[in-house]
DNA sequence: TGGGAGTGCTTTTTT
DNA sequence: AGCACTCCCA
């Protein structure tokens, strides 16, 4: 069993899947390389310890860094053991907090039904705080404030700790202990307050301490450079003299330390725990030679490193291909042309990766695609979760499950609208202050015109919370979106936006539905349903995807890249300002922009892409740009100008032709369709909805035929006088 | 009270 | 440019 697991790995790999776990305690640390078979070795050791009968699942904990990650190895895992996974911890370190936080809510001085709140509901959290406490906003804006409190919760600091020495300071300390007291008495925890509440209930509960120390013998960590300081700390409390420490990382790719994670872990987990049993997995066996070359290369001109240095057995493989165009929007189009010749060669769609440094540089690549009719599909940016509709819908849920979270209740008491004002929730919340109450509570002794609006709402969702019994989850979510009026509110204006978000709380009772049938986790630290989903949709905001996987080119930022692969990648946008970025100022995040590339390079396997663009729009403006500083840090050896495909303008690699190409792009005027239209316009009809025209065919004005992209409702031919569509 | 116009700001990421 | 937030008017 054993033996079949080894077979696969190379002699590195092998040594770092059996390290002994005996002669104890034996810790490790793995610096494993992009493309070093990192997770390959991190599943595989867990299933060695199963296989070999060293450790029962429930004695094995993985701590991944984000849930994909997280998935990903247990569905590995499972593939590899016969053994049942159920009493297997694995999941991010958010979710194993949140975890033991339901468990042991009433040690850890918490509401059974405690809410989490994502970035967006702290957010508006703080702006209701500092209303209530009259704060200057210009002095204190929310978003410092919640920064402020952030870093200091990830080093483990709470408000009382915080150090304050002018007015400025004891003003911030001040309102982090309101948005404390805030969150305590409304029963929400935000995410750094996961990890810190975690971090305290192990260090001043001994026995449960003890408990988990004497449970989990053998942790393994992933992405460990990401980890912070406060992470580190919880899971030295989780590390009891029996258990084995197994960390796997690679300084190259930390990529976060902007917010907080501490690269220097590294060298602590090395002088503390790991000691001699260090290993280097430098074997690459993702990308072709030039391409990590490439790579290497860049990456040496970072000070501050371990050091390490990947080498392959394949070969060169192709040049990298760098292309600088005159525009965004030449970026674009000479990139669809070079995903057509790739498509033309055989290769699919979702072999092309198209990263960028910023999300809003999505925009005019997704633009370009979508006029050519080549699926894609763009990775973070909003998601699924993070909606309005949807969170509109979650605050509804979120009330039946905890009324006294009054973030919720102030985010739907007036939507859709209901008659209730600023002056009646002013008096709402005055009410609720003098009673310490939460303004659900307080609702009850609101009188005059606005008591009986805010108890029509009141109605709504105590109907609701007696319906929950009864309903299954996807009934209920059902049930609360025509009794809220949420449904009733977006089908009242038929517009384009609206029929998106019906199509998302539609999907919102799918999500509930599959969750249901799904998740077994949540099950086991929390019985209620509604709670487990709500959870769910705080700290997987983006694991859900409508749709179904066709294959498509796949758009996400460089950040969102890191830890897969695909054979073909374009990095977009090497400008200076933009990548590296111009916030970036001190060296160290000079360095972890090179880092960010570094990443961004050994996501390849066969072919990189290069581009640039002389100019871009950004806010509004053209900014003309130089070239990344990082094309001077590749050897020219690796790198070819232009493109292999038959791109227009892409023959002139000279910097002249390519000057002169510029005022021909964007492309020539289109000749005028019957009715006003154009090639290019955004258009509607009446079955297929919102498209764009791409082509046309003209004999007469009787006759005429347009192709339109319609997205996801495909690509039609009409005819023009049947088809009746107007411009949107 | 609610919608519409006007103003000001825009941060790389994940949980 | 696009979006969120504010202010003003019906």
């Amino acid at each position: 069993m054993s033996d079949s697991l080894l077979a696969v790995l190379n002699s590195q790999q092998k040594k770092a899947v059996t390290l002994p776990v005996s002669n104890p305690p034996a810790h490790g640390l793995i610096l494993a390389g992009a493309g070093s078979g990192k997770t390959r070795v991190l599943t595989t050791r867990a299933a060695w310890l199963l296989a070999t009968g060293q450790s029962a699942p429930h004695a094995i904990l993985a701590v991944t860094f984000t849930n994909k990650a997280a998935h990903e190895m247990r569905s590995r895992l499972a593939s590899m053991t016969t053994v049942s996974l159920h009493a297997l911890w694995i999941g991010t370190f958010h979710g194993l907090c949140h975890r033991m936080l339901r468990l042991h809510h009433q040690e850890a001085n918490l509401p059974k039904t405690f809410q989490i709140l994502d970035r967006a509901d702290q957010l508006s959290a703080i702006k209701r705080l500092v209303k209530e406490m009259s704060v200057d906003d210009e002095k204190h804006p929310p978003r410092d404030l919640l920064y402020f409190i952030d870093a200091h919760k990830e080093e483990g600091i709470r408000a009382y700790a915080v150090e304050a020495w002018d007015n400025f300071s004891r003003q911030r300390k001040e309102i982090y202990e309101a948005y404390e007291a805030q969150c305590q008495r409304e029963g929400a925890v935000d995410f750094s307050e996961l990890l810190l509440r975690a971090h305290e209930l192990l260090s001043s509960n001994e026995p449960l301490r003890r408990h988990y120390q004497e449970r989990f013998r053998h942790i393994l960590i992933d992405e460990f450079q990401d980890t912070n300081r406060l992470q580190y700390e919880w899971l030295q409390l989780l590390a009891g003299k029996e258990t084995t420490l197994f960390a796997v990382g690679d300084d190259d790719q930390s990529i976060y330390a902007f917010r907080g994670a501490k690269i220097g872990n590294m060298r602590d987990f090395e002088r503390r725990y790991a000691g001699e049993r260090i290993i280097r997995l430098e074997q690459n066996y993702r990308s072709h030679g030039n391409i990590l070359g490439a790579a290497n290369a860049l990456i040496r001109h970072n000070r501050e490193r371990l050091g390490k240095n990947l080498w392959t057995e394949a070969d060169a493989g192709e040049p990298i291909r760098v292309f600088p165009a005159c525009s965004d929007l030449e970026e674009a189009a000479a990139i669809a042309e070079e995903i057509d010749a790739l498509k033309q060669d055989g290769n699919p769609y979702d072999s092309v990766a198209l990263l960028y440094r910023a999300n809003a540089q999505s925009r005019a690549l997704e633009h370009e695609l979508f006029i050519r009719a080549i699926p894609y599909r763009v990775y973070g940016g909003l998601r699924f979760f993070e909606r309005q509709e949807i969170k509109h819908a979650l605050a509804y849920l979120r009330l039946i499950a905890n009324p006294a979270d009054d973030t919720a209740f102030l985010r739907v008491v007036n939507f859709p609208a209901r008659g209730i004002g600023a002056r009646a929730l002013e008096s709402l919340q005055a009410i609720a202050r003098q009673r310490h109450t939460c303004l659900y509570d307080a609702a009850a002794s609101l009188s005059g015109k606005a008591g009986m609006a805010v108890s029509g709402f009141i109605r709504v969702v105590n109907l609701l919370r007696q319906e929950k019994a009864r309903l299954t989850l996807s009934e209920l979510v059902e049930q609360m979106l025509e009794s809220s009026g949420l449904t009733a509110h977006y089908q009242a204006d038929r517009k384009k936006e609206n029929q998106e978000r019906l199509e998302n709380l539609d999907e919102l009772i799918n999500a509930a539905a599959l969750f249901t049938a799904g998740e077994t986790d949540m099950a086991e630290s929390t019985a209620d349903p509604l709670l487990a989903f709500l959870s769910h949709a705080s700290l997987e905001a983006g694991e859900y995807q409508a749709g179904i996987n066709e294959s498509a080119v796949q758009l996400m930022t460089v950040h969102a890249a890191k830890g897969l692969e695909f054979d073909h990648v374009f990095i977009t946008g090497l400008e200076e300002g933009l990548f590296p970025h111009d916030n970036a100022v001190d060296d160290n995040a000079q360095e972890e922009e090179r880092r960010l590339m570094y990443v961004a390079m050994t996501r390849a396997r066969r072919r990189l892409y290069l581009t640039r663009a002389e100019s871009r729009l950004l806010h509004g403006q053209r900014r003309y740009c130089l070239p990344s500083r990082f094309f001077q840090e590749i050897p020219s050896e690796f790198l070819k100008n232009a493109f292999s495909s038959s791109f227009s303008r892409a023959s002139m690699s000279d910097a002249a032709a390519e000057r002169n190409a510029a005022p021909s792009f964007p492309p020539e005027k289109t000749p005028e369709l019957p009715g006003g239209l154009r090639i290019g316009m955004n258009v509607r009809h009446a079955t297929y909805g919102f498209g764009v025209i791409v082509d046309a065919e003209i004999q007469c004005a009787e006759e005429a035929r347009v192709q339109v992209n319609f997205g996801s409702n495909g690509m039609k031919w009409l005819a023009l006088p049947q088809a009746r569509l107007e411009a949107a």
